[in-house]
DNA sequence: GAGAGATCGTTAGCCGGCTAACGTAAGTCG
DNA sequence: CGACTTACGTTAGCCGGCTAACGATCTCTC
């Protein structure tokens, strides 16, 4: 029934974000952070509005986990060598560090939740999350 | 590939959480109000701490959320009978008013959200959903 | 070259999730 | 009766999402 549908989602929704924070943070990165690390850890050196644009987020909402993830001393900001508008995000030392460790946290945590589900499931689930996220987005 | 789950996951999330501010918030209804006023509707006069049981939300998300919604005009906080402690959190007229305003925007966010799925995919979907949750929550 | 417009990042402030800490009221037990 | 414990709701403060408004810079056009 697609009545049971936004309660399943949204009680899904807070499980995920529990179990990711709870996952994460045991290192130093909290859960809106591990994609922005992940576009870093493929091209490091991106600027907030281009990691925005990957990642479909607001431009704010990247500054400001920036900013956050900065503080933790996993990146850090310089400036475009040309451009002074830009600023580029380049990870720290630390950032590096977190990129194995990180990776089998979200391995786990995923296994963890589609335990119960076979190979064919899990590929079918994804698919209907991307639906989901189309279908809204028209 | 259960690696794309998490990606995929998040975004759906953003998604339903920015449609759903679309749709209700034009009631004067906020995203996170919902499952609050379904739980009214069903049975008024319910306490904070009851419907933080109910819909597995903590306790002060209920309170602030009910907090923003008396300041709206959707319900009123009264004082318990006899437990002092207590406090009971009834609907305006307006709060009874939006329940087939809402109930009629609910149907329509999730049959848009699901509008490529068919009967049998959107049954399993939810069962998915419903999984995720219980895998998490062990 | 100068001004208008476009682009970029930040800040402020809203909502929705959480935990920790607090005060108050009820219940329990000596 | 009095003290301890338990239960309840609120407040404060964190993170993650958003829009609106702002200042700074680049670009384009005249």
């Amino acid at each position: 029934m697609s009545a049971d549908f936004q309660p399943a989602f949204w009680a899904a929704k807070r499980a995920v974000m529990t179990a990711a924070e709870e996952a994460y943070s045991r290192h130093g990165v909290r859960a809106g952070q591990q994609f922005i690390l992940h576009q870093l850890w493929k091209e490091d050196g991106l600027t907030p509005g281009e990691l925005a644009r990957r990642l479909e987020l607001s431009v704010p909402t990247v500054t400001r986990t920036a900013t956050r993830m900065e503080n933790a001393g996993i990146l850090r900001r310089e400036p475009h060598p040309t451009d002074a508008r830009l600023v580029r995000l380049r990870l720290t030392e630390r950032g590096w560090e977190l990129k194995d460790i990180i990776a089998k946290e979200a391995a786990t945590l995923s296994e963890r939740a589609l335990a119960t589900l076979d190979s064919a499931e899990r590929e079918q689930f994804v698919r209907f999350l991307h639906e989901v996220r189309v279908n809204l987005s028209r």
